[in-house]
RNA sequence: GGGCCGUUAGCUCAGCGGUAGAGCAUUCGCCUUACACGCGAAGGGUCGCAGGUUCGAAUCCUGCACGGCCCACCA
């Protein structure tokens, strides 16, 4: 027998050895050629950065793929989850280097090679660590697979889509300006840069004429970059400035002469609409500089100091320290005109969040446009859709609006740009390197062998563009590459939809000539309950692994899935798991509930093998069949749509209102009374109608329901090792009969009057009363006599019986339902005056429904304009409602 | 500056043309032999505001307010 209470731990660590031994996961490409038009459903997962544990967002976006994984193999199709993870770039060197720090030593302390060496082996670690972890999570991933973006055969794709590009000319190299983070040491692509409002100021400076006259003043936010100034633009029709167009200004302490130049891309009306400009460290600026020939001049270098260029007194100084120094000494000079508070938008890097400098520095690009160009069309042709749609427009924005891509990183960890430099010719102005994975041999233009290879990285987003490829053996040509791509969905969060899922989308259309995956499942982001991101500084992170321990894996999974509409953040709290933790207790006890109610020894075949003959079965029966089979419909439609949510939720209620919270009460009637013959029926409904929930919750839950589905098998003549591999739950369409929702909704009317009517009075829950029924229609009164029982049996009544003539007796209370009154004798127990309030308040109620709806039956336009069937409906609706009023009243004055 | 999403019960959210629901919280009553991680009952909302379309709007359209997010080169 099982225990009272739900207890996870073991449960959990028995199946996930079973699974992984039975081998539930493995996906492989069938031999024949026979098994191919059978579309597989597959899942690359997004491969979590090797830099520690597991959170709640890792939780969510993997609970979420585990459901569709196992939703779809129950549902018989051939699946495939790939498992693996990402190197992760300056994200996971970052960490390492904080770890170094706390030991006192920098990674120049190591040099390159060891330094990489130390990575790979903690790497090794993390990755063990995660994996195991989802595993924990109950995530049924094809083991086997593992893969990770910095494996060899990963290293080869990175390897075969820089040489195709390459020769494509889709990668070039070039002096440009670029997103420099200083506290990393390396440049960033646009969309690595966050960009966050902050206070500062707005700063004016008075810029003289050479001559010493009076000049003009120029605004800015960034007074020390006034050093690297080569020129102040005004924009062509501002009448202000025309005059000193062509002009040479003093620079304030550097003393250089700069023009004035005019140029279209100045807002007049911003500042004093002129803007001082300092090409070599800002984006702006430096096209200025392109359109006017102006010199280039970097003050600020890649360590965050101020370079050699900068004036004397200057050198070295961080730009922090030179903006002080850059104001006291403008100030000094009397040319620090005005300091106004200013908010802007200030560029952050996304891995450390410290101000990002704008530079001028050689690196790696990719030219988009032509990349994104199919990625587009995929989309208007309907070769690609997002979940929520909302997402698409977005999405396709970014693309029209593509940026090149900055792709070489100076930092250590990540794949080596497979580009070499022969030391003969590199002096060379027009040398071309040579693209190449190993060290090439001879150098084609000067015989030499003396290599040098470029010393960055690949942008980590690189690799794991290829990753719905990669790990399926591309570039070869794989059994598996050609039956697992185009893989079905994608899941991930919005917050790198750039980032990832459209640069996958462009290489896998470029490498493969289709889409990578055919949907995309945008969810939200998981949130504190204030709507904040969980962060270490905010002290506010669940840690999901601390959550399993304490409520059980599936309590987690269900609370996050149940709240996971697409697109929609999340707000967790403890308070989402316990509610799921009690679901699955529910589910173990009704579970409990059944097998108590079955013979210890399984009949051959199962309880539930046939279906009881039609006229054996009870309306409660026909009742939970036909809802049953309505709930794994509506469940069945709502994951197609990856609504995951709303299927979660269509069987949490199904599972507890009316399964349990009726059908299990009605089944008791018989379940507990002395005709054994009668018990077949209730015993084979709730077997199969319990063992096919369970099923179709087996993907939210899997641990719990794999337990009580294995417990549940011979009764259900079942063989199969795994719920797996059993088949998809099947409603019994013979079994059901029409009407018996209908009535089932007169009765549980009935059974609610009377209940409340107790619960109004304080009945004693333990009196047993008499309940009279009076008018009605005959439809409705020979069901509930014909069903009295389970009337009886829930509304706790002694006799249930028509009333006298239709009067009502002595002392009692009463109730109207389903077109009937019901008079309840409580001679002692009802308090008359209580009784008169409960009618009135009744009453009143009623009255005012009955005065809107006669209100609407009045109106000629509802009449004559709405559907027929609206307008039966609100006369029907009305009828009950006046007959119901006109009960009460009587009931009222003979009070 | 552009775009997207949201604004529904105390809280967190469903519903998205037929007159408002869930979970949690609250109140009352129950250890009714599956479950107190439970059962029964109750209270609580002019569905952000203003217009419009419609016989009928929380649901569709327009405008506004507030909140959030994304994008954009506001020096």
């Amino acid at each position: 027998m099982l225990e009272k209470t739900y207890d996870p731990q073991p449960v959990e660590a028995k199946w996930r050895g079973a699974w992984r031994k039975g081998g539930l996961f493995a996906g492989a490409p069938p031999a024949g050629e026979a098994g191919r038009c059978d579309a597989p459903f597959v899942i690359v997962i997004p491969p979590p950065n090797v830099t520690g544990a597991l959170h709640l967002g890792h939780a969510l976006n993997n609970t979420l793929q585990d459901i569709l994984i196992r939703y779809h193999r129950l549902h018989g199709r051939a699946v495939c989850w790939v498992p693996g993870t990402d190197h992760g770039g300056i994200a996971t060197q970052n960490v390492m280097e904080r770890q170094l720090k706390a030991e006192g030593k920098t990674r120049g302390d190591f040099g390159r090679e060891a330094f990489v060496g130390r990575m790979q082996a903690w790497s090794a670690d993390c990755k063990k660590t995660i994996l195991g972890q989802l595993e924990r999570l109950g995530c049924g991933l094809d083991w086997e697979r593992e893969a990770f973006t910095m494996d060899e055969a990963r290293a080869k794709a990175v390897h075969r889509t820089f040489e195709a590009y390459w020769s494509k000319g889709l990668i070039y190299r070039g002096e440009r300006m670029v997103n420099w983070c200083v506290r990393c040491g390396t440049a960033l692509s646009d969309i690595e840069v966050e960009y966050e409002e902050r206070k500062g100021h707005l700063w004016h400076i008075h810029y003289p004429l050479s001559d010493g006259s009076e000049g003009l003043v120029v605004a800015t936010t960034r007074p020390e970059t006034m050093l690297g100034d080569t020129a102040v633009a005004v924009h062509p029709a501002d009448e202000r400035y025309r005059r000193l167009v062509g002009k040479t200004l003093r620079l304030p302490i550097s003393g250089r002469g700069i023009p004035v130049v005019a140029d279209d891309a100045v807002e007049s009306s911003f500042g004093t609409g002129a803007v001082k400009v300092t090409p070599a460290h800002d984006p702006n600026d430096f096209e200025i500089a392109q359109r006017h020939g102006l010199p280039v001049v970097k003050v600020i270098g890649p360590d965050g100091k101020m370079t050699a260029e900068a004036p004397e007194a200057y050198r070295g100084l961080s730009r922090e320290k030179a903006r002080e120094k850059v104001l006291s000494d403008l100030k000094a000079g009397e040319s620090l005109r005005k300091a106004d508070d200013h908010r802007h938008s200030v560029g952050v890097c996304y891995r450390c969040q410290s101000v990002v400098e704008p530079l001028v520095s050689k690196q790696w690009f990719v030219a988009m446009k032509d990349l994104a160009a199919p990625a587009i069309k995929a989309v208007e042709e309907g070769r690609f859709r997002i979940y929520p749609e909302s997402w698409t427009k977005p999405y396709l924005e970014w693309l029209a609006n593509i940026r090149d891509w900055c792709i070489s990183r100076q930092i250590w960890w990540g794949h080596r740009i497979p580009v070499w430099y022969c030391e003969g010719c590199r002096e060379d102005e027009a040398y071309k390197p040579v693209v190449s994975a190993e060290r090439p041999d001879q150098c084609p233009a000067c015989g030499g062998r003396d290599w040098e290879q470029d010393p960055d990285v690949l942008d980590t987003w690189f690799s794991s563009a290829l990753w719905p490829f990669s790990v399926f053996g591309w570039p070869d040509a794989t059994p598996d590459l050609s039956y697992f791509y185009p893989t079905s969905v994608l899941v991930t969060g919005y917050e790198i939809l750039y980032l990832w899922v459209a640069r996958m989308q462009m290489s896998g259309l470029q490498a493969m000539g289709r889409v990578p995956f055919e949907h995309a499942l945008i969810h939200g982001i998981v949130r504190d309950k204030k709507g904040k991101k969980m962060s270490k500084s905010l002290g506010n992170v669940i840690d999901p692994l601390v959550m399993m321990d304490k409520y059980g894996t599936d309590a987690l999974r269900f609370s996050l899935a149940i709240q996971a509409y697409p697109g929609k953040d999340i707000p967790f709290s403890e308070d989402s798991i316990v509610g799921s933790r009690n679901f699955a207790n529910k589910l173990w006890n009704s579970t409990r509930f059944v097998l108590m109610n079955l013979p210890e020894t399984p009949p051959a075949g199962g309880v539930a093998a046939s279906p009881p003959a039609p006229e054996g079965l009870d309306l409660a029966d026909r009742w939970i069949l036909a809802e049953y089979r309505r709930t794994l419909e509506l469940a069945r439609e709502r994951m197609k749509g990856y609504e995951v949510a709303a299927a979660a939720d269509a069987l949490y209620g199904f599972m507890w209102d009316k399964f349990c919270d009726w059908y299990v009460e009605l089944a008791k009637i018989r379940l507990q009374g002395n005709d054994e013959a009668a018990k077949a029926v209730p015993r084979a409904v709730l077997t199969h109608v319990l063992a096919g929930t369970l099923k179709m919750l087996h993907p939210f839950m899997p641990y719990i329901t794999e337990e009580l589905y294995a417990a549940l098998k011979p009764y259900v003549g079942e063989s199969a090792d795994f719920l797996l591999r059993s088949g998809a739950p099947g409603a019994r369409p013979e079994w059901e009969a029409a009407g018996a929702v209908r009535e089932m909704a007169r009765l549980i009317d009935v059974i609610k009057a009377i209940r409340t009517l107790r619960s109004e009075l304080n009945v004693p829950p333990g009196l047993r009363i008499s309940v009279f029924a009076a008018g009605g229609e005959s439809r409705d009164r020979d069901l509930l006599f014909k069903y009295g029982g389970y009337v009886a049996f829930l509304g706790r009544i002694a006799e249930l019986k028509p009333s006298k003539d239709g009067e009502r007796p002595p002392h009692s209370a009463t109730t109207v339902a389903a077109g009937m009154t019901f008079f309840v004798p409580l001679e002692g127990v009802i308090d008359l005056s209580k009784e008169r309030q409960r009618l009135e308040k009744e009453i009143g109620r009623l009255e005012g429904e009955s005065a809107r709806q006669g209100a609407r039956l009045q109106d000629q336009d509802f009449l004559a304009r709405a559907p027929r069937e609206q307008v039966d409906l609100a006369r029907g609706q009305h009828a009950e409602v006046l007959s119901k009023l006109e009960r009460l009243k009587d009931i009222l004055q003979s009070l």
